[in-house]
RNA sequence: GCGGAAGUGCUGGAAUUGGCAGACAGGCAAGACUAAGGAUCUUGUGUCGGAUACGACGUGUGGGUUCAAGUCCCAUCUUCCGCACCA
């Protein structure tokens, strides 16, 4: 009888022999094929690891794992998405500086990470808030400034009344802040814009070289919003006033009945001389702007309006004057503020048709439009439209484009949902923008050399009242000289958003102490691109769209080798509360890693988070589960109780061997972690129905486990099998795709498509052979004697049914 | 409203070039070992009927295609997630 199985005695040696041999770090090597694998980087929060977090870091520790025992120089690296709102409100509350409090959680964060036995390269860990790393987030930034992507526009930002900070569009969730949930408002301030709209088109067209999972591709898609349409010049009556509109369905302009503005238009302070009633928009207006965005979309189905008296505009295609209204359904930041309401043929225009009774013309044949808008492109034909009459849709969206590019009234136009994005924050836990406002140069970039510029030293983080930054009450940091005249001028004082420091984090890795650039050209035609980057569903729309634009503006800058950073994009599911809920402290359903792996270990946690379920969907935790997964690796351990001499694998069991092989290779790569565990354990439960496991049996099953369960395997490969080193240096198993099929296999045998019988025939039998063993089973002769065989279906080694009457 | 994903035993979940539904776990039950077991091992476990043999039914619901459907087609319901007046 040997020890028994104990996680607490051998997880940590193992950890530290790791360490100590450097097993996982590695370099540039020319003669090894690289394999890049990452994972999201953290945000290091105070409540430290969440059982969340272990689910796509041991995938790819496993996935890197098993690359390296096949031969690849492995990149597998991690690192801390440290600045942000979290730290920055943690330290105003308790009056501890965010660097402090960032430093206590990383170390807390790694203690938990290196616990769990993952395979980084820990000596290339990076941190966004050190000032060697942000130098280079700013230097980014100058690139972009200088290139004029980034640039300074006054406009309205969400603001939160409760954080005081301006919110980038993407934080706003249901009109309120992400983040604190409380209300959002409008408010004007000079801000720092990314032209990631410039953009828009390249990261819809990556898209299709790279190999994402398709709901992401989607997601990424929609929020660009690409759309093709036209731009239309609808003249006002008695004005050499051109109306611009935007519209996907040019083909229906002969069903325009009236127009609609934007509150906001600036043709209604041109034309409020003439405007009869230019009292009651503006009032609307004002009315509009209060809302906030939450009330809008809540209102969406309640449309609301005022038209415009006094004037009126001429529909180009047929010369007909229609009326002008207002409304606040239509957007100032989309298209130009201003549309053709086509209300026989677009929802929304039909529900304010109706609430106005405004009149609908149908132009596309094919639905009831008194009683709703047709909307179908696909079955319509065009009528009441002149010379489209009888065209299909598409056609006559071509030909009216054409028409109208011919008479100079209007031209081709691709739309983006997209906006630029908004880069300033007015808080102290973030890089500072490397930019100097000089009263005469004006926004001036810092000179490549005196970076990084480092975030000082404040009394208060509390953002101020007028909603700047904290830095801007520290006058003798602001107060600077121009680099470009000498004068006096000031620093920008706000600072960047957490989503900067994570846009090319996986560029650092590559070369994380570079002092010279932010990576080597040489190191990054190596490692580039990422060949597999997991990480959650809620990042991948922003971070993957923020990160990939920075990537591609580099790679326009000849800065790095490849234009797509990723290669392969895959996500994971969310772990859940046992009671099915979303963990959280105040759902008091929150499952700490730490007490799991105390209690069953390390190795039990990571085969548990890969065995709960399937890796893309979301999955609730429960502690008997993990059971079985401890209960699974004492079996593996117990089986040191059975071990026999003998190298081969044994002919009974050799086919099981080489089918878990091929199944646990295949399936690690299709991320279906769950049904490779499973034949795992399939194969352990052979070796208890032989009660018995050969030495090289158990070194195959050791392989095949570690990436799953590294340390168990290593104490178990050095007790046995120590003379041939270390598991993670073994190479990979092989299959042999001959022995992964049995001789003789078991087929049903149907009548009807009912199953009557099993027969053991061989896999290369003859149809004729199989027949006449089946026919003279007594299970199947009973049945089939004195009836009329139509059909005989055999499909080679699964199923023969028989078709009779 | 639009887009995406998913509905399978008591539970988590397997199985889709259509080919024996329920792998592998958990739970439960019985047995073995034991001073004891909340440890371990063995066996059983979709539902209904039947003592058994066996039979019928069974992958959200209703149709269909097929020798054969969880898988394909049509319709429909439910849940979750994302986006939401983007013209």
């Amino acid at each position: 009888m040997n020890k028994e199985y104990s996680p607490k005695d051998i997880e940590k040696k193992w950890q530290d022999i790791w360490e100590n041999e450097e097993a996982f770090k590695v370099g540039v090597d020319q003669s090894r094929p690289k394999y890049y694998a990452l994972v999201e980087f953290p945000y290091p929060s105070g409540q430290g690891l969440h059982v969340g977090h272990p689910r796509p870091y041991t995938a790819m520790d496993i996935v890197a794992r098993k690359r390296r025992m096949q031969g690849y120089n492995v990149l597998f690296p991690m690192g801390w998405d440290a600045f942000g709102l979290p730290t920055e409100n943690y330290a105003i509350q308790n009056k501890i500086h965010p660097k402090i409090v960032t430093k206590n959680n990383v170390e807390h964060f790694k203690a938990q990470l290196k616990a769990l036995g993952y395979s980084f390269d820990w000596s290339r860990e990076i941190n966004t808030t050190d000032e060697n790393y942000y130098k280079w987030t700013q230097w980014i930034f100058l690139q972009l400034f200088k290139k004029g992507l980034a640039y300074k526009s006054e406009m309205p930002i969400n603001f939160c009344t409760s954080c005081k900070v301006g919110l980038a569009n993407e934080e706003v969730v249901n009109g309120v802040c992400e983040r604190c949930g409380s209300e959002v408002i409008r408010k004007m301030q000079s801000q720092w814009m990314l032209k990631i709209t410039e953009y828009a088109d390249k990261l819809i067209d990556g898209l299709a070289k790279v190999d994402y999972i398709e709901k992401v591709k989607v997601s990424q898609k929609n929020w660009i919003g690409r759309s093709e349409g036209a731009e239309v010049n609808f003249r006002l009556k008695d004005k050499e006033e051109i109306l611009m509109i935007y519209t996907t369905r040019p083909d229906t302009l002969f069903g325009a009945t009236y127009m609609v503005i934007s509150p906001e238009h600036p043709i209604i302070e041109k034309y409020k001389e003439e405007i009869e009633n230019y009292q009651e928009i503006v009032a609307y207006r004002e009315q509009a702007a209060r809302k906030s965005d939450f009330e809008r979309t809540e209102l969406a189905k309640e449309k609301t309006g005022v038209c415009v008296k006094g004037i009126s505009a001429i529909n180009p295609v047929n010369n007909k004057e229609i009326p002008v209204w207002v409304s606040d359904y239509v957007l100032m930041s989309y298209g130009t503020g201003a549309i053709m309401a086509v209300p026989a043929h677009d929802t929304r225009d039909w529900d304010f048709a109706k609430k106005f009774d405004l009149p609908i013309i149908e132009v596309v044949a094919g639905g009831d439009v008194q009683n709703e808008a047709f909307t179908d492109v696909a079955t319509g034909i065009l009528c009441n439209s002149d010379f489209l009459n009888g065209m299909e849709v598409r056609d006559a969206k071509e030909a009216i484009i054409n028409w109208l590019e011919d008479k100079k009234i209007g031209h081709r136009k691709v739309n983006f949902k997209l906006r630029d994005w908004v880069f300033s924050r007015q808080r102290y836990w973030g890089e500072p923008i490397p930019i100097v406002k000089c009263p005469c140069c004006g926004y001036v970039a810092l000179n490549e050399e005196d970076l990084p510029l480092r975030l000082p030293e404040v009394e208060s983080y509390m953002p101020t009242d007028t909603g700047e930054s904290p830095l801007a009450a520290m006058r003798d940091w602001v107060e600077t000289t121009c680099p470009k005249c000498g004068k006096k001028a000031e620093r920008e004082t706000d600072t960047m958003p957490q989503w900067a420091g994570s846009s090319w984090y996986f560029l650092r890795y590559i070369d994380p102490d570079n002092t010279s650039a932010f990576a080597s050209k040489e190191a990054l035609e190596y490692w580039m691109p990422v060949d597999w980057y997991n990480g959650g569903m809620e990042h991948t729309t922003l971070h993957l769209l923020y990160s990939r634009f920075w990537h591609k503006f580099l790679y326009d800058q000849g800065l790095v080798p490849c234009d797509e950073p990723y290669k392969k994009r895959t996500s994971h599911g969310m772990i859940l509360g046992e009671n099915g809920e979303k963990m959280s402290k105040s759902r008091g359903n929150v499952v700490n890693p730490d007490d799991v792996i105390n209690e069953f270990g390390a190795d039990t946690l990571r085969t548990y988070e890969m065995f709960i379920g399937a890796f893309e969907l979301s999955a609730a935790w429960s502690m008997e589960g993990v059971k079985g997964c401890r209960r699974f690796l004492d079996r593996v351990w117990k089986l040191q109780d059975m071990l026999i001499d003998g190298e081969e694998y044994r002919p009974q069991l050799e086919t099981k061997i080489h089918q878990t092989i091929k199944k646990v290779s295949n399936d690690f790569e299709n991320l279906k972690f769950n049904t490779a565990i499973a034949a795992m354990m399939g194969l352990v439960n052979e070796f208890y129905k032989a009660n018995s496991i050969t030495k090289g049996e158990y070194a195959t099953l050791l392989v095949l486990l570690n990436p799953v369960a590294p340390h168990m395997t290593e104490e178990l490969w050095e007790m046995y099998f120590a003379g041939a080193g270390k598991v993670y240096q073994q190479k990979w198993p092989e299959y042999d795709e001959a022995k992964t099929v049995e001789s003789t296999v078991e087929i049903a045998v149907q009548i009807n498509g009912k199953v009557k019988a099993t027969i053991s025939v061989g896999l290369e039998e003859e149809e004729s052979s199989v027949k006449q063993k089946a026919h003279a089973l007594p299970a199947i002769a009973g049945l089939i004697e004195g009836k009329n065989i139509v059909k005989e279906i055999y499909v080679k080694g699964r199923i023969l049914n028989i078709v009779a009457k």
